[in-house]
DNA sequence: TTAAAATTGTGATGTTTGTCACGCAATCAC
DNA sequence: GTGATTGCGTGACAAACATCACAATTTTAA
């Protein structure tokens, strides 16, 4: 579990055994079930989850009737609601586990450790914020250009395995559309 | 322009005349007209850039004929076609002023030689980079759960100068609807 | 100053997508 | 095992939005 940790960090920044002892000392592990949540909306965000195995969802509840899905975080994925974490506050998201799954857990306080003692972290951290703001950036690009249909294939190109691994009314969430249209476009 | 700079940086880490004399040396100011181009799409994106003064958008052209707006931005902004910045790799968006700007430009070089020299610059950018996610985040939100007007509202409600300062065909291409019917919209 | 370009509104019409309703198969929980 | 829930497709209809066309006004550039 650790050494998953490890090599993904290396992707980014090499470290000495000192210091990854160091910067595993800073995580908790847990696990939790299938359709179990991480936390809801109005918790407090005690936490940054690395995805060890398994599968997540963030999702925002509208109006407690719609269910719209922000982000999947699959295996190697970072996620939490980020502003409710770094601002102390409530979650305006929930988050839940759509497969069994085992996290790794990085409380704001550790993030911060993390950060000033081992400049390399501040660094990998640098690294992920901005491959994850270039992200959403061509998200919010794919609902400028694109209709329902273009999104749906970009999504399957993109990660051709959710496809298999979560139910297609997650997908239509996910897209913005509702799930009969996006059933209407599988052919 | 410089002192703006100080003052836009901290607001989030503290800086000695030293530091901030280090920084500056690594920025370099240039100057645009309403309608120039900073960098057009396959151009090389050397910069990232940080607004003084003026606004500026960051633009796709689908297939040439269609235009959509992926951000705006206003003084003290971040801008740039950050894939291909950090990448160096040729620009997919095309970043335009919309008022004559005044920006300090820090090349990717320069930016690794701050992060690398001074700590606290790292820290200065992941959190900005942390806020650019989150604000991309909400802005997916927005397309998520809200119609063409309530995008709109939203928009009035987050950047009421927008209103005076750009056109409403561009509003609507940052909202991603059609120019008519933003304009059934207004009222 | 004056012609060209940009901006905005609005009517008519077509397309895309959402909503409601129903049925059926697969999966889950006890 | 069995009843309940979930997932998925599909028809009928309504709403949201795009597109095309035209006109009027304002802004821009030589």
């Amino acid at each position: 579990m650790e050494n998953k940790l490890r090599e993904h960090i290396e992707k980014t920044v090499l470290l000495t055994d000192d210091e990854f002892a160091f910067i595993a000392s800073h995580f908790t592990a847990k696990s939790y079930k299938k359709r179990e949540f991480i936390f809801r909306e109005g918790d407090s965000v005690k936490y940054a989850y690395w995805v060890v195995s398994g599968l997540l969802m963030l999702a925002y509840n509208h109006e407690s009737a719609k269910q719209h899905i922000v982000s999947f975080a699959m295996e190697d994925w970072w996620e939490s609601d980020f502003l409710a974490y770094h601002t102390q506050s409530k979650a305006t998201m929930a988050l839940q586990c759509l497969e069994d799954t085992h996290v790794l857990c990085l409380a704001l306080e550790d993030y911060h450790k993390l950060c000033a003692g081992l400049h390399k972290m501040e660094h990998f951290f640098l690294t992920k914020a901005n491959a994850g703001h270039i992200a959403s950036q061509q998200r919010i690009l794919s609902f400028l250009t694109s209709n329902a249909r273009e999104r749906y294939e970009q999504l399957l190109k993109r990660y051709p395995a959710l496809l298999q691994r979560v139910p297609k009314t997650l997908l239509a969430s996910y897209l913005g559309v509702s799930r009969e249209t996006l059933s209407r476009l599988t052919y």
